[in-house]
DNA sequence: TGTACATCAGTGAACGCGCGTTCACTGATGTAC
DNA sequence: TGTACATCAGTGAACGCGCGTTCACTGATGTAC
């Protein structure tokens, strides 16, 4: 299982590197070439595990959606609120791993193994947001309306921190000085759902 | 003013190009040569006018910032929600822009033309949302709060129907059939500001 | 315990490619007189 | 109207670079007997 071999973990070790290099420099920054010198290692191993470039991003990308569904499904039990809590929270704490994920362009959607994972992550995440407006017995179009609301508000506020966006519009500094989890607690309770309020 | 030399308007043309390659197939796959050869004229002379790829890059990012506040501006006496369905129609339909504007990476924000257009977009954006908070006399900071989940939802829903993921997730289809707008207009709804309700 | 063999991680040379950028240039347009 | 000159758009050869990928390989670990 964990026996090892020259390196130790280097199919690990490439995943970690990688999700650093794209949280710092973006996707297109990453080169195998690169994170094979960063690991002290010839440049063709990282090839060896992957096969490809697009592997490692579409391993990255798996990865990613497997944590996220953890965190969402960790927080549920607290919650409607502190799902979306944990969804921005996930983002800013694994930038890279967010920024492939949400990269069509860059994937390979057809392998099965992403599909599949992104699929019960977007089934995770909705199950929490569908399943509230289900307790108040509104139409299914209504929930789906709701949830695409909530996804939207945490999905965005993310983006808009990682970006820098919401630091230069002075938004940031304006909402508090909270943490990450802070600015989502308080952002998020402007969502519109029957039981709670402003 | 519209003097035509051997081209025409080539910078113009590089940058629609770009926009549209962008759009379809993302930054990375940007390239100076590409362009060039899509537009019928030597691999050098786009760097005549932007003097180089990153210039392409911040060229077509102001660009963007400006329609997009014209957009924006255009939207505000219709109402606030309005302005954020214009932001979502912005997006969705100019999303080589759009990708740019938010990618940090791959431009220098310290270019003072990039700089103020982006400072110009956030306060046109933002005025319409605190304005509409001031108008409810609530404190700053509530306000400041109020805007982040607007902007948020917004800018989370016009990324999550650029990925992809809306139409991944089954949201889009459960939602209506409506075109972009009304799906903006439906779940923007779920804001909770005072004197609209659900 | 020892030997033979299979498996697998990682190596290193070589490939071809597309790229941004440089440079000296050509040729068309605009302007001064 | 015509000439001389400046300005500017676009050319094309050449550069060096980093890249992903291929390939035959070496060497370490695990397994069968």
């Amino acid at each position: 299982m964990n026996t090892r071999y020259h390196h130790g973990d280097l199919r690990r070790a490439v995943l970690e590197q990688a999700a650093e290099v794209i949280g710092r420099d973006g996707i297109a920054s990453l080169s195998l070439r690169s994170i094979a010198d960063d690991l002290g290692v010839s440049h063709t191993a990282p090839m060896h595990h992957f096969g490809s470039r697009e592997g490692v991003l579409n391993a990255l990308a798996v990865e990613g959606f497997e944590l996220l569904q953890q965190s969402l499904e960790t927080a549920a039990p607290l919650g409607f609120l502190e799902v979306g809590v944990a969804y921005v929270e996930f983002a800013v704490g694994h930038p890279g791993h967010f920024a492939v994920m949400y990269a069509p362009d860059v994937l390979d959607l057809e392998q099965p193994a992403l599909a599949e994972a992104r699929t019960r992550t977007f089934t995770a995440l909705l199950s929490g947001a569908s399943g509230r407006s289900a307790d108040d017995a509104v139409n299914a179009d209504n929930a789906a309306a709701a949830a695409t609301a909530a996804w939207s508000l945490v999905h965005g506020l993310a983006i808009l921190i990682l970006s820098g966006s919401l630091d230069a519009s002075g938004l940031r500094a304006a909402v508090g000085d909270g943490d990450v989890g802070a600015v989502a607690r308080r952002a998020a309770a402007f969502l519109f759902v029957p039981e709670s309020s402003a």
